[in-house]
DNA sequence: TCGCCTCGGTGACAATGTCACCGACGGTTG
DNA sequence: CAACCGTCGGTGACATTGTCACCGAGGCGA
């Protein structure tokens, strides 16, 4: 099991040297779906490169409502949250295995090495903060300047399978958009009024995708 | 000019070797109050810690409206939007010298050395890296679940000087909170009509802090 | 079949955002 | 001084979003 770095781009320039380092000193771990992989109380104690499924993070306010920041999918790194909660444990971000999750678990002293050995490695770990930050920029933008109806929309193309079918029940698409169940239901309506969507118990399914793409770009 | 590595904590217990090396290869730059120091189209090419004044970083929407996402104060550095910038041109915040401003620049290339170096100075940036996103994460916790009042209460508190005043127009705390002009007018009279502020043109004077706190403190 | 829980619908209301417009204030200029 | 002009803040009407209390339908296990 020496070949999943080639899955990561930023990586694939590695010296053959440093794969083995790589390889060597870290190991593969898999958990199932549902499963909170870090969280308040619950530091990740390694670099997570996921190679299979998907991580949503997601924020968790005291009056218990949420939010989703990002998905970390497969050929991606936690790095963020991680170096994250390293420094600071007193808040409240968690990730939690959407799928079941195939990753490679980098302890944090080989971290620390590939960082100083590589400067191949250091761009692959900068430029995956820079992303995950230009996806906080981009939840900020959202939340405080455009309409829930756009952002639903947008949610709905985003998040549908390739039938078309979004399998999520009114209160985890609030979660999405960080809003709450009954605003969900109200536009659901609204959009389903309008024939663009068919809303059944858990499951909205996508029936013109042109229109609700159209919305969708105001 | 060698001693302002002892400004930061973070870097005090650096190598003399390697205060040499900062203090040799970065230079001091003064910028006065307004400049804009990177934004949309103006990455940053150094590293920047700050010596003295203040940074203000916020994002602006296309369709005009502002918010705050956090200050840069003396003996903190830029690190977050420095890395974001060097990887991801596309996106809209900016930085702005909200004081005259003081700070050591850190080209690149030093910066990389150090990096590699230097586990000192490695933990500086990720610190420092953390403490931004912590403030990202409790920007979106606010604009998404916190009442408007509840913040501007906490608003005034924080940038009120120490004779109790607000130097700031209507327009220029409504950017402070991601919201609009009107709906700070109308909380800042509702305030007033309590007798916590008084409020003149371009200016909030804090009238009992006491009532204030106790409010913000929802 | 019964009981229980989750899911979604509803109406009333509060809070916030948007729009159009207005007057007050302060500075500049003739 | 008087006229002008830009910024600042106030206002009412309305749309959108958030909150609360409550309800019924569906599913599932005892």
């Amino acid at each position: 099991m020496s070949d999943w770095i080639d899955q990561f781009p930023g990586l694939s320039r590695l010296d053959p040297e440093l794969r083995h380092t790589l390889t060597d000193r870290s190991r593969i771990v898999d958990v199932p779906a549902g499963t909170v992989i870090f969280g308040p109380g619950k530091a990740p104690e390694n670099l997570l490169l996921l190679l299979s499924g998907v991580v949503r993070v997601q924020q968790v306010s005291e009056s218990g409502r949420e939010i989703v920041l990002y998905r970390v999918h497969a050929h991606e790194s936690c790095v963020l949250t991680t170096a994250c909660l390293l420094a600071y444990e007193d808040y409240s971000a968690e990730g939690i295995a959407e799928t079941d999750v195939s990753a490679a678990a980098i302890p944090r002293n080989v971290f620390e090495d590939m960082i100083v050995r590589s400067s191949v490695f250091r761009s692959f770990v900068f430029t995956a903060y820079s992303k995950r930050i230009a996806d906080l920029f981009m939840v900020i933008e959202e939340i405080a300047f455009q309409r829930v109806d756009i952002r639903l929309a947008q949610k709905l193309l985003e998040l549908q399978s390739n039938s078309g079918d979004v399998q999520l029940t009114h209160q985890q698409l609030a979660t999405e958009l960080g809003t709450a169940r009954e605003v969900i239901s109200r536009q659901l309506q609204e959009f389903q009024r309008r024939g663009w969507i068919a809303a059944t118990r858990g499951r909205v399914a996508v029936r013109d995708q042109a229109a609700l793409e159209a919305f969708a770009a105001h």
